[in-house]
RNA sequence: GCACAGGUGGGUGAGUGGUUAAAGCCAACAGACUGUAAAUCUGUCCCUCUCAGGAGGUACGGAGGUUCGAAUCCUCCCCUGUGCACCA
């Protein structure tokens, strides 16, 4: 166990893909200190525990973690339950509705069978801040928030932004950094992880293990891996998000979907493709010796197989050419069943088909896509709102880029089934 | 609590009694072009019904009111921000 790499090495695993570290001559010292005793650094990462669906942003923290267990330290993968009813303001404008008690035991649960799919379970410690937090008195309370300013507060740049744009911040905001650092006061952190939009706070949690008389943590922050629109941070309600739940054909047609430049982003934080490697790559590709295509292709494959098996990796990347590249359709299609609506000609209601399929909003949205030339029925452009259809047979229904297998009822008809 | 300034469609933001679901921009969606990428161009972008030509219904924080007619005027309420709130 105690058999760590020296130092060097480590802290050469430890920087890859880091945005920042504060400070390197601090963590260096605790990694020799740690090599001489033998005793693993403690690495702390928080999760509010309020995205039960995690996605590959979340998965550029989960890597660096496992590092860090790799090199034989130990994580401590915080829950952070109780700050979780308070609501991290982090890249809001305005104020988030805090969560039910039972809302965050039902997603602490989902949180953390999820995360050992990146994670090595038997090398990580769970941890809740509740632990701690539901003890704390009023009197702990208000000694923790003497410990800082309001000044200090105000300088994290949101707060700042939105004190001067006389947008509202509400006082269980400014809290949320406070309970968090202390959480590396609770847990005597060497080191905390984050995101670069986590700064801020994990820095507080230097100043505030210092108050409490703790050496303090050195901060690594991770890049905020950005989402499909190559612009934007990836989050599931932006709706840019690959979630690891998605099925591979769903997860190797959005990486597919990502822009050349967004292509190396993605290798950088979501591959353990070393850096050099990826440097040659893309200096294949910028000399034609390579296809973007096929480098892109790899990409997509691999991240579907980190979720999901090597097979079924290669059967997405399969259907996924056959859909997109030679026009057909997947083996592999979601099949629904759809309640239909005849006009007075007999004509199957198109427009509300696609809206009952989910393949379009709302009756309206529909039309439009049709409209649009859209939509295809059994492979043809169909761009009449009403059609008629032989629906004896389960038919295929492309919109755009979704394409779903249709077995429709009649309503009011007899087959049922 | 008092005073003042605000609350418009997914976002931003015009609009201050009357052609119109409500400018422009962004995002989003679709088509063309491609490598289903990006960029670009074109179109769409509240809901429902439709014999596809249209028809109806909602909508500018909420509830009432004035008016032939209101996002625009009045009243009350809710929400946000700023100032005042010990000496005054």
């Amino acid at each position: 166990m105690a058999n760590f790499l020296p130092v060097d090495e480590q802290l050469a695993y430890i920087k890859k893909g880091a945005a920042e570290i504060v400070k390197e001559s601090e963590l260096r010292s605790k990694l020799d200190r740690s090599l001489a005793s033998g005793k693993p650094l403690r690495v702390k990462a928080g999760f509010d525990p309020t995205a039960p669906d995690l996605h590959l942003g979340h998965t550029v923290l989960l890597r660096k973690l496992k590092h860090f267990q790799d090199l034989g330290h130990t994580v401590i993968f915080l829950i952070g339950d109780f700050t979780g009813m308070v609501g991290d303001p982090t890249g809001r404008s305005a104020t988030r509705p805090p969560l039910t008690r039972d809302q965050i035991v039902i997603n602490a649960e989902t949180y953390k069978a999820q995360v050992f799919k990146i994670l090595s379970a038997d090398k990580t410690v769970v941890d809740f801040n509740s632990r701690w937090f539901s003890k704390f008195s009023a009197e702990d309370f208000i000694r923790l928030t003497a410990k800082y300013t309001v000044s200090q507060l105000l300088e994290r740049e949101d707060f700042h932004k939105r004190f001067r744009e006389e947008k509202p911040i509400a006082m269980h905001e400014l809290i949320y950094p406070l309970a968090q650092g202390y959480d590396s006061v609770a847990l005597e952190a060497d080191v905390e992880l984050g995101g670069t939009d986590q700064k801020f706070n994990l820095l507080v949690g230097r100043e505030l293990q210092r108050a409490y008389g703790q050496e303090s943590q050195v901060v690594l922050t991770m890049p905020i891996l950005e989402g499909l629109d190559g612009v934007n941070k990836m989050s599931k309600s932006l709706g840019n998000a690959i979630g690891i739940h998605e099925p591979p054909l769903e997860m190797y047609g959005k990486v597919m979907s990502i822009s050349d430049e967004m292509m190396w982003r993605y290798y950088e934080l979501l591959t353990d493709v070393k850096a050099d490697q990826i440097a040659a790559m893309k200096a294949d590709a910028a000399s034609g010796k390579a296809h973007p295509m096929a480098l892109k292709k790899d990409l997509a494959r691999g991240i579907a197989a980190d979720f999901h098996s090597s097979d079924e990796a290669t059967l997405a990347a399969d259907d996924w050419a056959k859909q997109f590249q030679k026009g057909g359709v997947p083996d592999d299609l979601e099949e629904i069943f759809v309640d239909v609506e005849l006009n007075s000609a007999g004509h199957v209601r198109l427009a509300k088909l696609l809206e009952r399929a989910g393949l379009a909003e709302s009756v309206g949205d529909a039309t439009r896509k049709l409209k649009q030339n859209a939509v295809r029925v059994n492979g043809a452009i169909i761009a009449e709102p009403v059609a008629p259809l032989d629906l004896a047979h389960p038919i295929t229904i492309q919109v755009g880029r979704k394409i779903k297998k249709v077995r429709a009822k009649i309503r009011g008809g007899s087959s049922l089934d």
